[in-house]
DNA sequence: GATGAATGAGCTTTCATTCAT
DNA sequence: AATGAATGAAAGCTCATTCAT
């Protein structure tokens, strides 16, 4: 079956904005990288921008689709969030292709003036859900865990998930770069996992109450 | 004492791609912010990466800088891990502006195609040097402290300054940001230090000698 | 008995080029109007100046047809005249549609450079034809009026033509701006054919003899 | 005295526009007639419906200035309006490049998405205030002209000032493509000025009272 | 030192036109 | 006949950089 040419657009994309950065990608580069025209692109999506925010939405929806089945059954706290952080993890690692997407989560957006039209408003806030919904659901599992003495009160529920999201974020980052240069590994991907199971378990209180 | 030219530039350079990015940043809104003309800037510097690479090597010396007079009396390794990210949070939380800085960091190079000068290289790889300076000091510290009992000897010493600096580094970002919006504040200055003393101190190891 | 698509096509074109003018509608727009595909005008003419010409031209054809019937009959010059310039206001008065006709006229042709293939010279040579032959048309009346006494020859006929041919369609353009607008009428369709009789009478004689 | 380059590009897109039509005018070209780089227009001009603007503006103020000029001694109506139509021609045949004018007035503006910014809106304001300005001055001149009996009343002031505008923008504008072309000349420039004054004088009423 | 007019490469975006279906 | 995905030339516009003053 042949993939569709947006999706094409869409994987080029990713690829070039994670390379390059959003800022220093031209709609070119991505012609370039799919094979296409230049025109193509905006046969597709509405602007550049409208490009971008379609990459990010996809991925935001693909963790929380994700995430919401593993959490549909129940469990600790503390295993929840393990498995939150793994969602991401194996997201990523699934191939070298995905690994874009660690870089991407970083990029920052241009000044919001290509907002104009009605779609990119709605494609915006679709954004915005998706993104509160991830955050909401660490910061309850945190929460949930705190509650029954299972995660240390010492920090901030907020706190913990900077913590937790910033590690996880940070090593998928380096892990990105590893690739793309050679012989250089200071770390592989077995490293990253069990470092976020550490990380989870030593903010983790040892007698807490199932 | 009058500040100079070249650092007033500095500062309005700091300010303005921390808000807008470099791609974003126009050498005209540095001007404006600076309230000189925009030729000025090109007196002092070659060109507008030769300016963002100032302001990058001008941070890492400052931190460097700091951290060697800290590191100059003898100490315990977990203490002075503590003290090398105390002194990143100084910098950083000094006042309203130096915050900046945090957002800075985030932010990507472009293509290294535009350095062509001599002048270029050598920045550049002064930059690097910096960093190799500040990484390297962080993993000795780390490494000292697992040798020494102190440090939990589970996960690499690069994974372990991954998530120190990542941590570090998204708390700060995130202090940014609340400090632009209003009104919505998830945590403040003090939680990042303690934050970031509690995280250290979790993968110390409490029997370790002295 | 159905409209063709071709001349479907023809009478969309007319509407959205008054409205828009030639060089910003798109062919898009054009097909839209039509509701028949964008590929399809390519089917039926060569290009989109091909579309442009081959409206004007068919409002020449139009106008000369229905003159040379009107004048096939023998009669007064300057009734011949007044029925010449009627049958402008009777085409474009005919329904609101037909306004989109006296727009038109107005607009500019492209540069030529984009005349190439023989058949687009031809259809340009058809227009010129078409043109010169309504032009003689009318300076041959005011020539005849002239020369038997009836007109004034305070002015060279070319002059006249002008006078008359200006006048007719300012009244007319400013008739189709009306239309498009609301609640402001400065003048109806029946000032505008007074109007012109009254101007043509202004400059006939008197006692010119039949 | 050297003319300003904000003059000069003013100068170079009158003549442009008036030679393609400001639909088929790049600014490109207006910047190969004025011999300066595509950017420097947009230096003087916010874009390209700005300086279309300016151009508009510039023409219609010189208008009023003298119009006003002419009407501040007392004098006949009729006079007076011959004086109105008088300055529009010397305004446009006092040099070749002047006529240019002519053909710009009717000019098709493109969709007006563009004006956006405040200072858009403003010289879009003057124009229309402008434009005002002298259609007032033609109406009550012909309205003084009619209740003192000096004017035909069987047409309305609107009407008469659309065939009186619609006959001197014609002659005009046939003037200009002549002056473009070699060898054929239907009239001339004093043709026009008496076919004016002759058009004018037909509709006054010969026992007016003074 | 300091200015800002001037340049021109390069960007995003539009759209007539083609052509496989 | 009819469609619309795909192309690519060309448009308006931005902005780092230069340089005469």
């Amino acid at each position: 079956m042949k993939t569709s040419k947006r999706d094409l657009i869409l994987d080029s994309a990713v690829k070039v904005i994670a390379e390059k950065g959003y800022q220093y990608t031209t709609t070119q580069s991505i012609a370039r990288e799919a094979g296409i025209s230049k025109g193509l692109i905006h046969f597709y999506f509405e602007n550049k921008l409208d490009l971008l925010l379609s990459v990010f939405l996809l991925f935001l929806q693909k963790i929380n689709s994700i995430n919401q089945e593993k959490l549909s059954s129940p469990g600790d706290p503390v295993d929840r969030l393990k498995a939150v952080f793994a969602t991401f993890q194996d997201l990523l690692f699934r191939d070298k292709k995905s690994l874009y997407w660690g870089k991407l989560i970083n990029e920052r957006l241009p000044q919001a003036d290509a907002i104009k039209s009605e779609t990119m408003k709605i494609k915006r806030q679709a954004i915005v859900n998706e993104n509160k919904k991830l955050v909401k659901c660490i910061d309850e599992l945190i929460k949930e865990g705190q509650s029954r003495g299972m995660i240390t009160t010492a920090l901030k529920p907020q706190v913990l998930r900077q913590i937790f999201g910033g590690s996880s974020q940070v090593l998928t980052w380096r892990m990105y770069l590893q690739s793309s240069r050679e012989g250089h590994f200071e770390y592989d991907q077995d490293d990253v996992r069990s470092a976020m199971e550490t990380l989870i378990e030593k903010f983790t209180v040892k007698g807490g109450k199932k």
